[in-house]
DNA sequence: ACTCCGATGGTCT
DNA sequence: GACCATCGGAGTG
């Protein structure tokens, strides 16, 4: 692993959310997030997986029917995040993408992590660094992201996504998307290759 | 390694 | 009242 320091000089741009969403799901796939706390402390991670849910024809996509009191921030402008809770007791972070009023994101399912590690093991309440920031609940809970977080941007010093590594497209795999039904052939989720 | 299943509450019909 | 973009523990092999 390269060595990583934040730097909010390489922040991505509006300009990189307001896309094509398959384009931005498979490009952050390497970017790393970063969250500051205002004691000063800092997350950081490499994402290593996310799935693209489309403005139309994608059934999954909580924008399928139409602008709704939860999936509101999805039809902003993208560089937005879209937070939701799933099954009662998890969150989900979402990075909106394209122009207001499309209705598409990206979902961050895994992050590698590099900065932070002992406080996001507290807010996850584990000890093991294994799977600390796998699967989108875990992402979520060890970045403490919460509804409150929604219609949040991606410009600040406290919140930004990075620059860092760019994989080849070969290490980039396509697959189907996790724990849907609806629209479940489509492949619009990308994985970092180990 | 795997499959099965319960927890738990917001959102929409 | 049904449906969930999940997780982790229990049981099995």
């Amino acid at each position: 692993m390269k060595l990583f320091k934040p730097d909010f000089n390489k922040a991505l741009k509006q300009g990189f959310y307001i896309r094509n969403t398959e384009k931005v799901a498979r490009e952050l796939i390497g970017k790393v997030l970063v969250k500051k706390f205002d004691t000063g402390d800092a997350l950081a991670g490499m994402i290593t997986e996310t799935e693209a849910y489309l403005a139309k024809g994608d059934l999954a996509s909580h924008s399928a029917t139409g602008k709704s009191k939860r999936n509101a921030p999805m039809f902003e402008d993208g560089g937005i995040i879209y937070v939701y809770m799933i099954y009662g007791i998890h969150h989900c972070l979402n990075i909106v993408t394209e122009r207001a009023g499309e209705g598409s994101a990206v979902l961050i399912r895994a992050i590698e992590p590099l900065l932070g590690i002992d406080r996001m093991k507290e807010l996850r309440g584990v000890s093991d660094i294994k799977n600390l920031c796998r699967g989108p609940g875990n992402v979520a809970k060890s970045y403490a992201f919460s509804r409150e977080d929604n219609f949040k941007d991606l410009f600040h010093q406290n919140l930004f996504i990075q620059d860092f590594y760019n994989p080849k497209p070969k290490e980039i795999i396509k697959t189907k998307r996790i724990g849907i039904t609806k629209s479940a052939e489509i492949e619009l989720r990308y994985c970092l290759k180990i």
